[in-house]
RNA sequence: GCCCCGUUCGUCUAGCGGCCCAGGACGCCAGGUUCUCAUCCUGGUAACACGGGUUCAAAUCCCGUACGGGGUGCCA
């Protein structure tokens, strides 16, 4: 049995978008599966788009998100010389050839070539220039761009593990670029060079590179190399309506994520369902749980739509299944970033544990808990729940009933009120959120009980003195 | 235009010829538990794109059509 080894391979033209993630996610969870190796690869060939930020940001996420790779980064930027010397042996075996096309030239006659209905692509025009043609060119002052010579004709195919058989007639795709006229090699070349040179065994991309496979496998032939790797083309991930997923359907980088209180087991968990299930249904799984459980062969052959509730509903799950410990440390930033110095740990713990069974994202465990953290005399009651607790009945003998209530009564982890107001002949369960608005300030929020316990006696005689002077 | 890939509930999916008048999950709807909200529990809603084959038997195999996506770049 050889090594399995795999890369993901992004370029670094900007962040790093959510179906990217999951390309990488599946890459590490075979590479994981099956003790392979997984390498971080820059694919930055295009010097011009590519950003030193965007390189940075990759590593940071992928390393928030515990996707660890062994090997790496590699930086396409760094091994120019052996793409290049690649290039000008196929030139020399004529397996390519210097075209003196410009861009513009190109595009302008494949232009034409539409309008006319005609198919586009490379006419082949610079295949035979001889040494006076080309020296003529360069007089002219053209430099010329180095194309790879296609087949004439016959298929080219590969088999897709997800896919099967997979293949197309050769005369439907052109001669292309390789090396561009300002000397830089092309995806193409490069990615062919590096699988090779990587000894890449298992390729896993998106659906979108599915056309490109047959011109990197006839690169690797024209170096030599009749083998192929394992290829395995993902369905793509799209916006709600089907559409490519974008900004405008909410969030579509990471960090996005990160920031809304997400978690990065639940956003990987939910990635992983996203084209691929286990074989028992199980959804709720664990990093560990998703290494052992994955299988390459079971990955979908059709397009997901990104659903954000089902994300959400998930990163719920997580919340509830993380230890207390580790759940207050994640909570922790979101907190100090809201009520910073006034945080007080023991309380926050006990509150994080409150929280966790009721909450969603991170943020919504920091937003529901605030109100502890907030000075009595900096709590503002959200208007709506002011308004519905004056239009309570008696809501002022309830409050003062409850005020001599809690300032008499002894203290302990939950502090039930309600005695004090079925002592007016009132049902407590129609006017609690008078006191939710008047402790928490909103009608709704953590358990009652248990909140005014950990505000403490005197910090919730505070807030239902003031609400009771503000009648 | 040409080429390639795809098509099961609104969404993610199970299904790889009989176990399926299609199962699970999210969402949604209705009940229940509860100090509010939420969690949780119970029930309900809802799909094999269409048309031809093949077969005793098709969601599953084949061929068309429709629809969707991708490619057709000196982007990756």
């Amino acid at each position: 049995m050889s090594q399995v080894r795999l890369r993901f391979s992004p370029a670094p033209t900007g962040f790093l978008h959510i179906g990217s993630v999951r390309t990488a996610l599946y890459n590490w969870l075979h590479a994981r599966h099956t003790a392979g190796t997984f390498i971080l690869r820059i694919e930055d060939t295009d010097i011009a788009r590519s950003t030193q930020e965007s390189v940075d940001q990759i590593q940071h996420v992928l390393r928030w998100l515990g996707l660890d790779w062994d090997d790496g980064p590699y930086l396409q930027s760094t091994r120019f010389d052996a793409y290049l010397a690649a290039a000008h042996r196929m030139v020399e075996e004529q397996r390519a050839y210097e075209c003196y096309c410009t861009e513009d030239e190109v595009r302008e006659r494949n232009e034409q070539a539409m309008r006319a209905g005609r198919p586009p692509g490379y006419d082949g025009r610079c295949r035979h220039l001889t040494p006076a043609d080309r020296g003529a060119r360069v007089d002219e002052g053209r430099m010329p761009s180095i194309r790879f010579r296609t087949p004439d004709d016959g298929r080219s195919s590969f088999t897709d593990v997800i896919r099967g058989e997979v293949s197309v007639e050769w005369s439907t795709i052109s001669d292309f670029v390789i090396v561009r006229s300002n000397g830089t090699p092309v995806f193409f070349l490069a990615n062919a060079v590096d699988d090779l040179d990587m000894e890449i065994t298992h390729v896993l991309r998106g659906e979108d590179l599915i056309d490109s496979t047959h011109r990197v496998l006839a690169l690797r032939r024209a170096l030599g190399h009749d083998d192929q790797p394992v290829y395995a083309h993902m369905p793509l991930i799209l916006g709600p309506g089907g559409a490519k997923l974008s900004k405008r359907h909410g969030a579509v980088s990471v960090e996005e994520y990160r920031d809304a209180g997400f978690l990065p087991a639940a956003l990987l968990n939910y990635l992983a369902l996203l084209g691929w299930g286990t074989e028992d249904g199980r959804e709720i799984l664990s990093l560990e749980e998703l290494v052992a459980e994955f299988e390459l062969e079971r990955v979908n052959t059709s397009a997901a739509t990104f659903d954000p509730k089902k994300l959400e509903w998930m990163n719920g799950e997580h919340i509830r299944a993380t230890p207390l410990p580790d759940l207050v440390s994640v909570v922790l930033p979101f907190a100090r970033t809201r009520y910073g110095a006034r945080l007080d740990i023991p309380r926050f713990e006990a509150a994080v544990r409150l929280a966790q069974l009721r909450a969603t994202t991170l943020v919504q465990i920091a937003d529901q808990m605030a109100f502890l953290f907030t000075p009595d005399d900096e709590l503002e009651i959200d208007p709506a729940s002011w308004e519905k607790l004056t239009k309570v009945e008696n809501v002022a003998a309830i409050l003062d009933a409850v005020i001599e209530f809690v300032r008499d009564c002894e203290w302990s982890d939950e502090i039930d009120p309600r005695p004090a107001i079925e002592a007016l002949g009132l049902k407590p369960g129609k006017v609690m959120h008078v006191l939710y608005s008047a402790i928490e300030g909103r009608s709704q929020g953590l358990p009652l009980f248990d909140s005014i316990s950990l505000l403490r006696r005197d910090s919730a005689l505070n807030r239902l003195r003031a609400a009771r002077a503000r009648l």
